[in-house]
DNA sequence: AACTATTTATAAG
DNA sequence: TGTTATAAATAGT
């Protein structure tokens, strides 16, 4: 997508490499902000890039999408786990002569929840590397100062914007309260453990 | 990118949305398939669609990103962790007039290792939603018969993609004798320290 | 599912 | 960093 074509292989100049991570990560995230939005999913991207800096992205934030996918393997644990452990391998996508089935597609029950948009938070994890540590400005879009000549669809997108911001605090909430639901309910078992015989001590054969 | 330009708000038609998330998630990982190539980047993707179906996408694995990702979080352990506990949180991307700075573009020190392109290994997890259950297939593009009539460009990316093949195998060979290798370590290390005195048993209190 | 008309993304400059 | 010519993605059919 430029004015030439390109190989998809590894790029050894180290500027050019630099500068195409930047601009393709942006455009990821970007179409994973989309993805979101149009189709209420939940997505989560670790990056690192050749850098070794991670770059993350989050909806409702990276960590509720893993500790999902975590759960969901955990709780699938087929005989042998010993590399992936999940399902099919799917080596490719998309590369339409070489393309390989994919009986993927499913979205089952989408519960027409009326009309508030989706929502998307990323975060980036800041490491400063050798290269340029000028002073790491933390403001975000919705700290900036309104361009007064928005065209329509540039309004179009700020209402978005805010339509997603909006649900993203209302998630975060979300995630809090169940947070601080959880942190009872364990505390709740811990002490009605402590005073049981039920429990066994999985390290005690090491403690003595 | 269409016949029409579309607002990126919840798409609400069922069927739309079905083709829509299905054409875009693949368009996703075809993104990060090819941000890996050129740039050597480490990512994972995982999906949540609107059905609840998991989609996976992962280099070298996504289990190796997670795992990355949850361990530098662990060592970075700040005051605060409340929430996301990771850096500054950024709102948005790519959105250009809203478009907040963003200090990040990294890339250190990239060890050109010569002219092997990266590899993407996709995994896919499979739930029969209520939506059409027939014989998921299981196989992968390296397993289909090659297409006669391939073009050069064809060509190009058949031979990018082989390569990217025996990169993956090569770093789940890698990643296996890794852990064959700290399991080894481990079971080394229990051993010396049932002996020993020096460990102490967090769980004690709780056991007695 | 395959096909365009268009919009987006982005390689080069 | 911003611009432009072109390739790529995709909305609607």
């Amino acid at each position: 997508m430029g004015k030439r074509k390109i190989d998809i292989k590894k790029i050894n100049n180290k500027n050019y490499l630099k500068a195409t991570f930047s601009k393709r990560r942006k455009g990821l995230f970007r179409k994973a902000t989309d993805l979101c939005c149009l189709s209420g999913a939940q997505i989560a991207i670790i990056t690192f890039s050749p850098g070794n800096k991670a770059f993350i992205f989050g909806q409702p934030s990276a960590e509720t999408v893993i500790d999902r996918f975590l759960g969901e393997q955990a709780s699938c644990t087929t005989a042998d786990h010993d590399d992936e452990g999940i399902g099919p391998v799917e080596g490719e996508d998309g590369h339409e002569d070489l393309e390989a089935n994919h009986d993927e597609e499913d979205i089952g029950s989408v519960d027409a929840e009326d009309s508030h948009e989706d929502s998307e938070a990323h975060q980036e994890e800041e490491k400063e590397d050798e290269a340029g540590g000028d002073g790491e400005k933390v403001s975000v879009w919705w700290d900036e100062p309104i361009d007064e000549n928005l065209g329509l669809d540039e309004l179009k997108k700020y209402k978005g914007l805010l339509e997603c911001l909006k649900e993203n605090v209302a998630s975060k909430l979300d995630e809090r309260n169940k947070r601080e639901f959880y942190t009872k309910d364990y505390l709740a078992m811990l002490n009605s453990e402590i005073g049981s015989t039920s429990t066994t001590c999985q390290e005690r054969d090491l403690c003595d």
